[in-house]
DNA sequence: CAAGGAAGTGAGTAACCACTAACTTAGTCT
DNA sequence: AGACTAAGTTAGTGGTTACTCACTTCCTTG
């Protein structure tokens, strides 16, 4: 009906902004099956409904790609936090966060690029993307409740242990250390909540 | 002056027991670099000094030598437990081992081939392979310590945290965040030392 | 000493992959 | 209408990689 579905198989053409994030899209999801070494460019244009070369004019390299992709999931990471935290503070704000971030193990991607990103950091400039996400979200996450770096620190190793049931698909298993690992908010914080 | 090395460029012969140690050794050291996708079997056939077809002949497929090689690591990271624990039990031994996990930050190989066996999984035999050496540890650790979920909770989640670090190379860093990371034994277990 | 088996390699192969050159098509502005 | 630009593709290329086949060399054992 439309005229660009009219013309048969003809693609619609988009702005080239446009066009990246819809590849984005697609990379998140690709990278999050296969890490950076382990996905093709190829699989990602296949999946964004373009031709490869055209990928490699949007982004360049692969390394590009990849690095861009991090950014989008520390972004979305970043404002799941700021959402989950607006107005309150301390360790409200910080237990409010972590239910949010559990939360994201029903959207595996997001997670599982940031433990692949972890993963590639042998490579000096995903290291160098990987450091600075994380010190970005360690900050933002300090700024937003006030808390001492023992606090954070809890809290993010509990975010590094829930990548890993993400990556290992915990959630599909009905084992004692499965539930274990996922923290119920009451206790999470016990050592602060309970005097 | 030993026959086998005065006969010049003539490789000394090994048992395949003995040989496939020593590959795995050597695969220990590559995997750690570049995980499961990222890292060619050329690469750990040269470094252990055969062909890379007799590599094949010992292990098969990349797959099963990616999995011994977790099984060396699990054993590696058993045996570190262990022995910190030996002698001790509840949040003594506990801290113990977490103090032995650390100082594996500097033999950071093991940390980063656990990283990097987590991110393969989504290949489904690495993946079982993964859930099992993670619950086997921690009935271990359970079993050691005799302590509730909610301190194996914590204690796996801190060694997350320290494997990424061992990636991102913190070490290397001098940076706020890099050592609120490495828990000092006194205030890991705050909750639990001061009542 | 003959023979069988185990250790080990050289030389491939088919598939894949990141990246490029050169081209075509469709809007847009004057 | 024509020129310019931005969107998009086809067809490749050089290099890598997991894995195989056929072969050789050494050690052991009857």
């Amino acid at each position: 009906m439309t005229p660009a579905l009219a013309k048969g198989h003809e693609a619609v053409r988009l702005t080239a902004d446009v066009r990246r994030t819809s590849v984005l899209r697609a990379a998140m999801a690709e990278f999050a099956k296969g890490g950076y070494a382990g996905t093709s460019t190829d699989a990602i244009a296949v999946r964004a409904g373009i031709s490869q070369p055209y990928l490699f004019r949007l982004f360049g390299t692969k390394r590009e790609l990849f690095i861009a992709t991090m950014g989008l999931m520390h972004a979305r990471i970043e404002t799941t936090f700021r959402n989950a935290a607006e107005g309150l503070s301390g360790i409200e704000a910080l237990a409010a966060m972590g239910d949010a971030y559990q939360e994201l193990l029903g959207e595996r991607d997001l997670l599982l690029v940031q433990l692949h990103a972890f993963a590639a950091s042998e490579d000096e400039e995903i290291r160098g993307a990987a450091r600075q996400g994380f010190r970005h979200l360690w900050t933002v996450v300090g700024q937003l409740t006030g808390l001492p770096d023992e606090d954070l620190r809890a809290f993010f190793a509990q975010g590094m242990l829930l990548n890993v049931m993400a990556a290992v698909d915990a959630a599909a298993l009905d084992e004692s250390w499965v539930r274990a690992c996922q923290p119920d908010p009451a206790q999470f914080f016990a050592h602060r909540a309970t005097p």
